[in-house]
DNA sequence: CAAGCGCTGTATCTTACGATACGTTTTTTA
DNA sequence: TAAAAAACGTATCGTAAGATACAGCGCTTG
């Protein structure tokens, strides 16, 4: 049983009240700074009193709270003195903490942006900018949620924008409203929807710009795609990831809010008005 | 001219007497620790005087000590977050391609799994492989397609999981049917929904078990839950990420599936039959 | 070599930080 | 449901830690 601080917390964390256990969330989220500041400080940010920081240190088993603080330093000149934690190898001892699924993951975002270029990204935005085109967003069963983020933060920052949610049928009715200028961003890997593709197809019958985000296998839509984004999905679960989408999603919005700057904040300041 | 500490250091050691300079390469040799201990400390370690201390940090530029000790806590957080910045360089390789906001998130993702603990995946696992436990899942503006992704797949691989969806008083009358041994999921990240707060307060009152996912900087929810998952929301833009919490969610709904693995496949298959 | 200036340490003071006693509220158990 | 136990916060206290005044010493310079 190694006496590191944070070791300990998980270890007694169950035992503790829930006072103490504030402390001690509070104190992981932010390891080990709040535990170098004052009690008060820490008290504050755990939003406890001072006491309840001080049994939770007399918990962990420290007679006074510089003893605490010592160790946490001791810690951390450990910590700093490492080579290990230099250079960005991957850390030895923490490997096998970390799922492998994790690990994976990290990989596909990275792998994702490899094969997605500056100019590419520097498209879509465009397309998204223009201000007179109506913006459609939609997603398969496990890939909704990440158009629906979208569609969340581009309803801030421009109009026109519209999740389709639902049946097939409700987006079809949708189709007459689309036109050559419109853009509709579709999330779809695989297995893939056959309700997307019929909807993809029909999109693109009336000329509308889609822009689709799917796996590396691509999905059918791809056939009728102004541009594809290809994130990769495969991680050692039984389950496909999304996260490199979501990823390229903020990633998107993060740049368009940027493109539209000045009149995004315009949007903005108005809507907060009208609270 | 960033007023990173040591830098401030390397930039005056030349004008420094003898006695603060002993002070200065002190601290330089064990950076930062000894400049997070007392005075008192400090200075025998450094083979000088406190007073000589003091001077050295007023010359620095800083009122006291404690306003010295802030900024290199402060600094430390900073570097804690981002061991990119470590030897303080910047990042060498692929910049320009990678726009910086998918590094910084890359970063958060690491960031956040380094403050999960293994056991406390596992209680969490645990808590949603109670077959007889109801799971209800919300979240705020941003982050309820998160909660959404976690209830599509949730839903698969066990039963009694409800998303909840709409207004503030749905979600309320729902409260009705959770009890002690169910588990709520709430994903909160500033600026925090005081909707949410009300709810996890009531939930809360009739026992439930609540997991809050948030920020580094805890919502005020986290004083009902029974475990909560900080993860990393900064990145250079003006909007948060959650692609950390949406990491953790991935792993959690893969631990489950692991976890429930006999059980779930025998759901899964009765599923296919039913299409 | 002597005089002046500046740096440093000792001693003292003051503040604010950690510790604790106690009353109130909440939770548990009979 | 009531009684007992535990936990938490408020208010207060003692002390340790940072700040300062001042004297001694060394170093530089004329």
């Amino acid at each position: 049983m190694a006496h590191g601080v944070a070791e300990l917390i998980s270890d007694r964390i169950d035992t503790m009240p829930a006072g103490e256990r504030r402390a001690a969330q509070a104190l992981v989220a932010n390891y080990p700074v709040i535990g170098l500041k004052t009690v008060a400080e820490f008290s504050q940010a755990a939003g406890v009193s001072s006491p309840t920081i001080l049994r939770f240190v007399a918990r962990l088993g420290f007679q006074n709270y510089p003893e605490f603080q010592a160790a946490l330093q001791d810690e951390l000149a450990a910590q700093l003195q490492s080579p290990a934690s230099r250079a960005g190898q991957p850390q030895p001892s923490r490997q096998g903490r970390t799922p492998a699924t994790v690990e994976a993951t990290l990989e596909n975002i990275r792998e994702t942006f490899r094969h997605v270029s500056a100019k590419q990204i520097a498209d879509i935005v465009a397309l998204l900018a223009q201000p007179k085109a109506d913006v459609f967003l939609v997603g398969g069963r496990f890939t909704d949620p990440v158009a629906r983020y979208m569609a969340a933060h581009l309803t801030i920052i421009r109009p026109r924008v519209q999740h389709l949610v639902g049946q097939e049928s409700n987006w079809r009715d949708r189709l007459i409203d689309m036109g050559k200028r419109d853009v509709v961003m579709i999330f779809d890997i695989r297995r893939y929807q056959e309700s997307l593709l019929r909807f993809a197809e029909k999109a693109h019958q009336r000329g509308v710009h889609i822009i689709l985000f799917t796996d590396q296998w691509l999905s059918p839509i791809a056939r009728f795609a102004r541009h594809v984004v290809a994130g990769r999905t495969a991680v050692p679960s039984p389950w496909d990831s999304s996260a490199a989408l979501f990823v390229v999603a903020e990633m998107l919005i993060g740049e368009l809010t940027r493109r539209l700057e000045s009149e995004s904040a315009r949007r903005i300041r108005e809507m907060e008005n009208l609270r």
